[in-house]
DNA sequence: TTGTAAGCGTTATCAC
DNA sequence: GTGATAACGCTTACAA
């Protein structure tokens, strides 16, 4: 192996003055440098990163932890394109990424900490939903945190996170706008902000469309097609189903399509039905799902970018920044402007 | 930060015999071995990861490097899941992830050696194809490897591979058997094993089941669902169409399905269609495709298995480890066992 | 069984 | 500008 006093000696300098020379310092001969870099290039030369690392005290990696509403990351139809953007920043930035294992069952919040504290990563990106003791574990060894897809109101831990309250207005006022009066609402039966705010979104929207908020219209289910199918089919089997139907996610959306299906609706002549996340599949369905799309990979990218600003000590951001949906009309929803297939 | 010198000063020993304590050497006595421990809990000591790493030099990490026929190792629908299986035995082992920038197209083999050589990693996974003067780069620093779903011929490089021939010759054989006996291939247009392996598999079934070979029922294409499309649409327009289709890949049978549709052909009755890989979308095709199932997390478990077997000095094990698939009939072949929905 | 001391490869401090 | 020298935190001979 080569290290850098070999590199110092065929240069005829200190390992000091080579370390400088080949860490881009403003201060060493530009002739020095360049025997320096001959030097390394000719021996092949590459820096240790554990040695460097130690010397620096930084790591000059960053860590990915999954939250608990997820369960394997690289599957997750919507996580994983997040992750394409972190790892796209990552990178650019100089940055290396490592996947920490998921937070087990009989697992304790200190252990994540002990694994990532003191100086395996600069700093972590929490994607999705964890518990607030796990993240202020993960705080507590000074390590910079970012939540990705959710945050913790009040706690001003930094966190990048789609504005689902306006995803959900904006689903919402679309199906009325196209004329539906009886819009259900097909929301997670989960306890942090994103279930609150898409259903707020959804109240906010008949609001002002002038229309009435009834609670025979809502359904609450688990995340998942199953449940979805399951609530979506108590909703069309009630006195007065719904002619539209707002569904907080794109899986929860598919399953609403197939229990349409299967009481005979017609999508959407029958049901209308509009999702969020436009996640891979939503193009593909039958017929493909009018959805808002959720800047995925953005959202990825910004939170990488800030954790990173973060470390590198950057000054503050404001503690929560939202990222906008846009609607995308498929064939669900019917009305104007269809496309698909 | 609590250093190791700590934990020793407060349990009243020195650092050596503290390190001996906490990392379970048998030399040690098992009351100061408790008083260490002890301290350490006390402490919420947690060692300095590249203070050890360069100390003992290991990395205790593996990286993952994506080959050139992925353009994003998360979103892969095929790969991902070969990565989910990679992640769960690597952290089971006790080493962490780490995943690198994708070779760029300015980049250099020297590169990433660089990047992961020297250290960094311990080991690396290449998950898919990439060219032989990389790998070479990579291992000449040192460095184990493991190739997942591809292999260099000849090059005694460790690999993990599906049987993709005993794959193709399982599809065909089925439609075969189903009756058919025009039975058509859609290959892929690739220069490595995967593209004449399948073709291989083909051709023996037909030899098997004494069917003649007929180059105009062979078409190959890029991978990629409109390439697929394309080239399954100038099979159905030629002159003596195939009644049924073998797909080296899902999404390439996908492709074909919907050319099939846009040809007025019903699948499966005008046209029976199997793939292979078993990817998640599979299942829901319109019909459902049956296909040869690829045991995908299982070799991405395997694969970091044998990484670590080889990081560890166990010895050199056969260096093309096969794994097996199975056929799942799904609704896309027609005949009997026909399942989905 | 335990302590001392010498690295591991790098960078930072401070003289020169 | 450049070179000794001392960290960084840990492990491991070797000595006690």
């Amino acid at each position: 192996v080569v290290t850098i006093r070999d590199v110092a000696r065929l240069a005829g300098v200190s390992p000091a003055t080579a370390s400088q020379a080949l860490n881009g310092r403003p201060r060493v001969n530009s002739s020095t440098r360049q025997r320096v870099v001959d030097a390394a290039t000719k021996l092949r030369y590459a820096p240790n990163l554990h040695g460097r690392r130690l010397a620096r005290r930084r790591a000059e990696a960053i860590a990915v932890v999954q939250g608990r509403n997820i369960s394997t990351l690289f599957n997750d139809s919507f996580y994983r394109v997040v992750l394409g953007g972190v790892v796209e920043t990552t990178h650019a930035r100089g940055y290396s990424l490592t996947i920490t294992p998921a937070p087990g069952n009989g697992a304790r919040p200190g252990d994540l900490a002990g694994l990532l504290g003191h100086g395996a990563v600069d700093g972590v990106l929490v994607v999705g939903v964890l518990e607030a003791d796990w993240l202020f574990a993960l705080r507590e060894p000074g390590l910079p945190l970012v939540l990705v897809d959710t945050y913790l109101p009040g706690s001003g831990v930094p966190a990048v996170v789609p504005d689902y309250r306006a995803g959900a207005r904006l689903a919402t006022s679309h199906l009325l706008r196209l004329g539906h009066c009886r819009v259900g609402f097909l929301g997670a039966a989960v306890s942090y902000p994103f279930g609150w705010e898409t259903h707020e979104g959804y109240a906010e929207a008949l609001v002002a469309a002038g229309v009435g908020y009834v609670p025979g219209l809502v359904r609450r289910s688990p995340i998942g097609v199953e449940a979805a199918a399951a609530a979506t089919a108590s909703l069309l089997a009630s006195a007065e189903a719904p002619t539209a139907l707002f569904a907080v996610t794109d899986a929860m959306a598919i399953g609403a399509l197939r229990a349409a299906r299967e009481h005979g609706r017609r999508v959407p002549d029958d049901l209308a039905v509009v999702g969020m996340d436009d996640i891979e599949v939503s193009a593909y369905t039958d017929p493909p799902l009018s959805t808002v799309r959720v800047a995925k990979e953005e959202m990825g990218r910004l939170a990488a970018e800030r954790l990173i600003a973060l470390i590198e000590g950057e000054g503050s951001l404001p503690a929560v920044a939202p990222v906008c949906g846009e609607l995308v009309v498929r064939g669900s929803c019917g009305g104007a402007g269809r496309e698909g297939r």
